[in-house]
DNA sequence: CAAGATATGTCAACATGACTGTCCCAAATC
DNA sequence: GATTTGGGACAGTCATGTTGACATATCTTG
């Protein structure tokens, strides 16, 4: 019975459980709308969208990765990335390079300008991320991932594990 | 120069607190896109998208919210938020009441129905978390609180503090 | 009380970034 | 040689955001 939570609180184990959720919620969706939209003016100064910040920001992380993982990780449609990938090689950001194990892939990379225009994205989400983990401090960082690492299903958790990986 | 990144890590103190940076955004990105993606089959069986989605949030939220408010909560437009809360109001899930203390507002309310969907919702989101809060463990909740309202703008804060306080 | 500010609603036009469905080519694999 | 896989492209559609202009009711203030 959701429904008591708007008449007065009982206070109950149950009442308490909902509301740390939803603080949960809550603090993840603004949490999560803080960030990006902090670099939303730079990129609407190259004319580019947050889909093409996304693109720049796993080809920064893993350079050298195949269209393919880009479209596991973002989990959109090829169609979609397409365009996006277009745009972003068409503006001279980003390259392509035929893969060596595989030839029918298409590894990409950031050209200098590229690299450049991610830089300036990753220092605007750095400027408040690094705020955040001063207030909160070690603990509370560690905290924070574990959380979020509960939140991603397991079958993707590998996925996302491996951007923190060295590179070979 | 970040572009030493892509060579050799000289595991250098700047190193590392990039590769824990870029690690916060990966996984509050990952984790925010989890969590919002497992209520999806559920809009869609009601024909609505996310955007309803996060307006039935705030409104079982904050019972009798003004319009202002969730615009402010939101953070988009009147026109966008408008056509939602028409399609929100036409099939009977959200209603509308006059303000008594302004009777400019218009204080918004979950009807039955509005209600039942918000609950299977919230259920859907609740799952996820509670199985992330669980496997973390307590600290960790506070920790992951702590680093997403740190991410939040100070002059926002209030406004999300808000959502928490006990109805009057 | 008149004037201005505020809360809400609405119109038209448009941009972004997703989607589906279909088709194609080249390269790898069976 | 046949099938699968990686990548690309076409057309059309939908959801959700935007700007700018304007209207109405109500509250606040000089």
């Amino acid at each position: 019975m959701r429904a008591a939570a708007s008449l007065t609180p009982p206070a109950s184990p149950l009442y308490l459980r909902e509301d740390e959720i939803r603080r949960g919620i809550e603090l993840l969706y603004f949490g999560y709308t803080s960030m990006v939209r902090g670099a939303d003016s730079i990129l609407a100064d190259s004319g580019f969208g947050r889909a093409h910040h996304r693109a720049l920001y796993f080809i920064a992380r893993r350079p050298g990765l195949a269209v393919g993982e880009l479209l596991r990780l973002l989990a959109i449609t090829k169609q979609s990335l397409g365009r996006v990938l277009t745009e972003l090689q068409d503006k001279g950001l980003v390259e392509q390079a035929i893969g060596t194990a595989d030839r029918r892939q298409r590894l990409l990379r950031l050209t200098a300008a590229g690299a450049a225009l991610e830089a300036a994205l990753f220092a605007e989400l750095e400027t408040g991320m690094a705020a955040a983990y001063g207030e909160a401090g070690q603990a509370a960082i560690t905290g924070f991932w574990s959380v979020l690492i509960g939140l991603i299903p397991t079958a993707d958790r590998p996925l996302v594990d491996s951007l923190g990986q060295r590179q070979g």
